[in-house]
DNA sequence: TACTGGATTCACT
DNA sequence: GTGAATCCAGTAA
């Protein structure tokens, strides 16, 4: 799994489709993932010691706070460039009680469709950053494919003019890949 | 040291 | 469709 982080940010993103997010008993298969380089949208346009991780590493995990409330879920990728992978939505597997109670929403739909929704269903805060994959979250291969479209549900909020970064979703079955 | 604004979500109209 | 909540990294001075 470590070496799968080290192919180009797209190619991960891609490939993070279908896989599946372990932390303790919830688990969920990803179904939206987006791509982060060095465009004017990604924190790792400059290096800063927040962009150093996806500068020096690949295949660990980078969480950020994001309007004082939410936190975002990344891999870092890409073992010779700038990269990392941002988790949008999950469609809920295991643990769905104990997500729900941390939700506190009874809607399935709800419950992983947008990456605040996410880190908060599983409980992924700063604690989980700079850990490698495998570590506290673990990155399962998906024997199954996705029942139900999820997809976040809002819309991604990058400032106009920073451009908009490539974006991967289960439609069905169906894989798809986008910019914006 | 002091702003500024964001890879979001939710409640309300 | 609109606006508020909330805090810290980045930036400017």
């Amino acid at each position: 799994m470590h070496n799968f982080f080290a192919q180009d940010t797209l190619a991960v993103a891609m490939g993070l489709l279908g896989k599946v997010v372990r932390v303790g008993e919830c688990s969920g298969m990803i179904v939206e993932t987006e791509a982060y380089t060095t465009d004017e949208a990604s924190h790792g346009r400059v290096l800063t010691e927040r962009s150093r991780l996806m500068h020096e590493t690949f295949g660990h995990v980078y969480v950020y706070l994001i309007y004082g409330m939410y936190h975002c879920l990344n891999f870092t990728s890409d073992a010779h460039g700038v990269g990392a992978v941002l988790i949008r939505s999950l469609e809920p597997l295991e643990g769905i009680d104990l997500m729900k109670e941390r939700r506190r929403k009874a809607s399935l739909r709800d419950l992983t469709s947008g990456p605040g929704k996410l880190t908060q269903a599983l409980d992924i805060t700063m604690k989980e950053h700079g850990g490698g994959v495998g570590e506290g979250i673990v990155l399962e291969e998906g024997d199954t494919v996705p029942e139900q479209d999820i997809i976040a549900t809002t819309r991604i909020g990058i400032k106009k003019d920073a451009g908009l970064p490539w974006r991967f979703y289960v439609r069905g079955n169906e894989f798809v890949s986008r910019k914006g």
